[in-house]
This record gives C-alpha cells, structure tokens and sequence, in this order.
RNA sequence: GCCCGGGUGGCGGAAUGGUAGACGCUGGGGACUUAAAAUCCCCUUUCCGUAAGGAAGUGCGGGUUCGAUCCCCGCCCCGGGCACCA
C-alpha cells in the first residue's frame, strides 16, 4: 500500500505474467480493509456502494454485475511492486470475496471484466502481451485499434527487464523474482463450492446446536474441551447468541414430533413454531433439556437455551449413505472396519448430471475427509461413474408439473405393471441418453412380456402343452439361445440394456415357431430376463418347478461351441456397391469365393467383359471386386 | 463465455471401418372370429419403374480408404451442465 501504516495488500492471480499491465486494484466490497483504505472524501459514496451490494442476494448480484459492472473509488493507491507504479485502489461487486483473496490486480488489457470495468470508468490500460498474428481475431492490424481486449498467450511487451519473454516462463522468471524479494510466491489454489448446508424445512437432520448467552457459553466451555477455538456468534435485535454444540452423550438429537410439518410460510423452519422443543431448559454436562415453560431445574448445569431451528440439506446424508448402510445400527462409528473393508466402496456410481458438480463434489470430499481421519480405508469413494440420462416428456422436454407434462409411474404400474414399465424405461434407448416418453412404446414391451407368459402357461395357467422334459430346439434356435444367453450378459455389463431387451425379443420370436419347448431352456429364459422383469421372472420360474428362486438361480453359461456357424453369408461388392450375397460353408477358400462371385447372377452385369484388377476378402463377411 | 453430450426412416432407436435402418412403435394389407378384442402372417427410408431392377441416402463442406453413420480437418444446428473463480 501506499500507506505504509496499512501494510501490505494480499493479492491472487494466475497471471503473474500481466503484473506489469496492472492499472489499478479492485477489493471485495466485503473485504476487511475496505474501511481502512477509504479516504474520508470519498467515505460516503464506498458506504452506499457497500450498502447497495450487501441488500442485494447472490443471484442478483450476479445477474446485474454480468451486465453492466460498478463500482467506486476508494481514495487510496497500492504501488506495484514490480515497477513502482501508484495505482487506484477500487472496491466493486465483480470481485468475490469468497475466492482468492477477495482482491485482485486489474489488468484490462488482458482480462475482459477488468476491460469492461476499465472501460465504463475510463481507467487506463496497458498491453503487456503481443500475441501472434494469426491467433488474434481479425489480425494483427486489429491490435493496433483501440480499446481492444487480448486474453491469449504471446510474449510480453511494456514490461522492462522481462520484454519479449514467452509468457509461461515470464510467468514462472516474475513469480520467482517476487518470492525472491519476499514479496510473493507461487502457490496451488484449491477451491471448494459453496453449498448453503442449511434448510428452513422439516425433513432434515437437526443440527445438535443451541444458542445461549454469552455467560452460559463460557460457563459450559470450561468443562468441554472439544468446542471451536472461537466461539460462533449470532447477532439478531442486538442480542449475541452463542452456538454451542450438544455434548456428545446427547446425539443424536431427533426431529420432535409436530402436528404439521409443511412449511411455515413466514420464511423461518416449521420447527421454530414447536415451542416446548424450542425453548428449553439445557443441561450444560449431559445436553439434556426441559421445556423452559417448566420450572428451572436445580443446579448450575441449567441454563436457559434455544434450540437451533434450521435443518440440514439432504445431501447431509447423500454424502454418506453409501457407508452408513453397510452397519446401520453402529452406535460408536459410521460403520465398522471390518464392514468398511469386507464391502469397499460401490463399485458403479449411477446419478445424472443434476449431480455432477455438488453431490459428487462434496461426497467425494466427505470421503476425502474421512479417508484422512483414518475413518474410511479407501482415498476415492467412486471408481466407476456413469450419468444416465433423463426421461423427457411426451413433447420432448424436460418432465416438470408447471408444464404439465409429468407421466406419473404409479398409473403406468395400475396399468401394465411394475415389470412392463422398468422394462419400458431400459428399452427406450441409451442409459445416458435423453429420452421422450411415448405411450404408445409401452405396448411393445408389454406384448413382448405376454408372449413369454404364453411360452410357458396356457390361457387357464396350466403348462403350455409345447413345454417338454426332454427334447430339443431346432439347431438354429439352440444356437440363438447361447448368443443371447452370451449377449445379455455383455450388454449387461456395459450397461446396454436396451439392445440386451432387443436380443431377448429375437429369441422369443424364435421361440414362438419352435413345436417343442425344452423347460431347461425356458427357464435358461427366464434367469436372463429376470434382472429385467423381476416378478414376471419368478412368477414363471416357480411354475415351471424352478428350484429356488430365480434371483438366485445364478446366469446360465453358453457353449461357445454352439455359437460356431457351419454355414455363412458373404456379401459380394462390385468397386465398393453390394451387388449380391451368398451362404457358403465357413470352410471356402477366396479363390472359391470370387469364382462363385464371377457367375453370380447379379454380378454378371457388372464384372462380365472386365478384368479383376484386385479382390478384398474380409474373411466370413465380403468380397469386394474391383474391376 | 467455458465444459460435456448429440444430429440416422413417420417416431424411439440399432450398427464403432465391411449388407445402413436390428428390435420396438405407428401406418397399410391379410388370416382367425357371426362380430370385436386378443393373437398370428406380409409390407412399411426416399425417388424412378407395372415389374424385374435402378438411383439417392446417416446435419453441411472437404479428406483418408477398395470400402466411412463410424477415423481426420473445417463448419452449422440442437440439448444439458456450469458460470464475474482473477
């Protein structure tokens, strides 16, 4: 600072490189300096400013600020400490206190919210990076022009000592100069989102916290040793409450019991209206409590306490669940060792992309968080990711009640069952696709769910008479059987659940035209649909006297014997166009192949009275002759 | 603005270098039925043609290849997520 007396001014950039292009500074109008820097001239006009954005929430402030950006003078000046220079110290609302420092050095000519700012106050800009020509929009003729942003790389100008350097190792030669002169240094900035853990609403853990006087907080303090080094306060009417956390032997602390639970209307928690829970009498030692409407107990344990109302998000047990549910009823730990090694982590994350920045965010830094701890033996809670898309409207947009487009699963299920609808919603399309809803798809899947009823069961429920203890499918069907039964299984694992129904639908067909029924292979059937249509599955399975149940009835192996063709079809192209095909035996040599392509009758037009001049086989598949 | 996806028949989609449109829906025709429902069979990308057959075709423009929905380069459009993060 210019103002020896205010010391120095922290300041956080990624780029070093433009230290000599800065003009002027901006703070947070939160910042804590910000009374200190402003000169009594201009006091009054930074004291609105800061009033204007402090009335103002997040969103609108950044809705606003994006627009147009303000800000005001604050009277003061920093020196550069690259160059000596005295620049303006600003404070304005583009500057977030919640990152960096909630300060910055403004480089207009090379940052486009400086620029704007720049701009609007008519603060002078230097370009200190020449960029290349031809990575400047409209050349480099553009450049000259002025007022003109430049956010690329190049190499610096204006910037004596460091002139024509490229601006990576300008950036790494000034950082070092800096920390050299104790003036700065280089450093890795982790930021982690804020997440607002707090709702004014039922449905949420409480948060075991009362808030007292200031008396009864240090009274209670001196006999914890596990409260924050500084106390959490709480102004409201003139009056500072203290937050002190409930003791250990009082957890957990659970929701009282309210005659409604929906929302207040007046903005605070329905739990702030449950008086007798609210306002207590609380045991300082044992967190104990009594309706303060009750007598004062005996004791200085007693002090007079109000609970704390809000509850916490739902991703205060989202960040965890996956741990909890391996030991439920641990009273001493999230779960035990043992159940934390013997489970691990979940192998296959599903979520959509709603939570790709928050839940996972901070799930993964809960685990973080406790994996540092020594409570979790794993350092990543999800190895494996996977976003699956959404199911749209009918009109293809996102379902929503004020659109009213929403299909309600609950009529689909009075209607066709549970069954047909999860198979409909993995038959629809791609996992990570998003998907409309049709009506009349649902018919599809139901029949097909029929079809395979009627394999198994008359009309009256007795056995189809077309079921038989012995006998076989056609080699063909038998050979379909093992490619489904090896088809499903992989489109399982990768999650394709869509062509894995479409291949069930082949088989069935084919099913259908078979005179005989094996039941093994029905019920091979059967333990493949069963992860798609689960109680169809075992309704069918114990009636053709499956063993068990059918969830544990294990996957049907195939044959790969089985899945070897004795026959093939080989495409004939005539320079690169499909002229014909033809069934062969696996077994053909090329030779065989292209003289049996040279008298093929819809080739003849095409290749009689013209040389080969080369064939392409591609073995078990095509021919391609070009002439 | 940045980051992800995606663009294929009337519709949802399949095919990841080798027959484009599997499977399902819709539509059309037929069978069974007194009739209907249910079920089964056939047809259903577009254009030309009575047909046999031919031509075009996977958002647009180039390229690689014997061969491209698929790989490469340059665009256009749509959807989603994030966003004054210095």
């Amino acid at each position: 600072m210019e103002n020896k007396a205010l010391g120095p001014l922290k300041i956080f950039t990624t780029r070093p490189d433009t230290l000599f292009g800065c003009t002027y500074m901006v703070l947070a109008p939160e910042h804590p300096l910000v009374g200190a820097l402003t000169t009594a001239g201009q006091r009054p006009e930074v004291e609105a400013y800061c009033r204007k954005t402090a009335a103002k929430s997040d969103v609108e402030r950044m809705s606003e600020a994006a627009k147009e950006k303000s800000g005001v003078f604050t009277g003061s000046h920093a020196i550069n400490p690259v160059n000596g220079a005295r620049v303006p110290i600003w404070i304005a609302d583009y500057v977030l206190m919640g990152y960096g420092t909630g300060a910055i050095m403004a480089v207009p000519a090379h940052d486009e919210r400086d620029f704007e700012f720049a701009r609007t106050y008519s603060l002078p800009m230097i370009p200190v990076i020449r960029g290349t020509p031809e990575k400047i929009h409209g050349g480099a003729g553009e450049f000259e022009r002025e007022p003109f942003v430049y956010t690329g790389d190049g190499k610096l100008i204006n910037s004596p000592g460091y002139n024509g350097l490229d601006w990576a190792d300008a950036k790494k030669r000034i950082t070092a100069d800096l920390a050299g002169r104790g003036l700065g240094k280089g450093t890795v900035n982790y930021k982690l989102r804020d997440w607002l853990f707090s709702r004014q609403r039922y449905w949420g853990e409480p948060f075991p916290v009362v808030w007292v006087s200031e008396a009864d907080y240090r009274h209670a303090a001196a006999g914890r040793a596990d409260l924050p080094a500084a106390p959490v306060t709480f102004a409201e009417h003139g009056v500072t409450r203290y937050a002190l956390p409930l003791p250990d032997a009082a957890l957990p602390l659970e929701l009282p019991e309210v005659q409604s639970y929906l929302p207040s209307g007046n903005g605070e928690s329905p739990l702030a209206s449950v008086t007798d829970w609210l306002e207590i009498w609380f045991n300082v030692g044992t967190g104990a409590a009594l309706p303060a409407t009750a007598p004062r107990p005996e004791g200085p344990a007693w002090v007079r306490a109000r609970r704390e109302t809000n509850t916490m998000p739902q991703w205060a047990g989202s960040c965890w669940y996956y741990l909890r549910y391996l030991d439920p009823r641990n009273p001493q730990a999230p779960a035990s060792d043992a159940a934390l090694k013997y489970w691990g982590v979940p192998d296959l994350y599903v979520g959509g992309a709603e939570h790709a920045v928050l839940h996972l965010l901070y799930a993964r830094f809960w685990h973080k968080v406790l994996f540092d701890l020594g409570v979790v033996p794993q350092a990543e809670p999800f190895p494996r990711l996977f976003h699956q898309g959404i199911i749209l409207g009918e009109d293809g947009v996102k379902m929503s009640k004020s659109r009213g487009n929403v299909v309600n699963p609950d009529d689909i299920i009075a209607a066709y069952g549970a069954d047909t609808l999860r198979l409909y919603l993995m038959f629809l399309g791609p996992l990570e696709a998003m998907k409309p809803w049709n009506p009349k798809g649902i018919e599809g899947v139901h029949r097909f769910l029929r079809k395979i009823w009627r394999e198994c069961l008359t009309e009256e429920g007795g056995r189809n008479p077309r079921v038989a203890e012995s006998g076989q499918l056609s080699a063909d069907t038998d050979k379909l059987l093992h490619e489904t039964i090896r088809k499903v299984g992989e489109d399982i694992e990768a999650l394709r659940f869509n062509t894995a129904i479409a291949q069930m639908m082949i088989l069935v067909n084919a099913l259908q035209k078979e005179p005989v029924l094996p039941r093994a292979s029905l019920l091979h059937v059967l333990q493949l649909l069963a992860p798609f249509a689960p109680h169809c599955s075992e309704e069918l399975w114990a009636r053709l006297d499956g063993t068990g149940s059918v969830t544990t009835a294990g996957w049907p192996s195939y044959d790969p014997a089985k899945l070897v063709a004795q026959t093939m079809t080989v495409v004939f192209q005539v320079n690169g166009k499909m002229r014909g095909d033809t069934v062969v035996p696996v077994s053909i040599t090329e030779a065989e192949l292209v003289a049996l392509a040279s008298q093929h009758p819809k080739l003849i037009p095409h290749v009689a009275g013209k040389t080969i001049k080369r064939c392409i086989y591609v073995k078990g598949k095509l021919l391609n002759l070009l002439v």
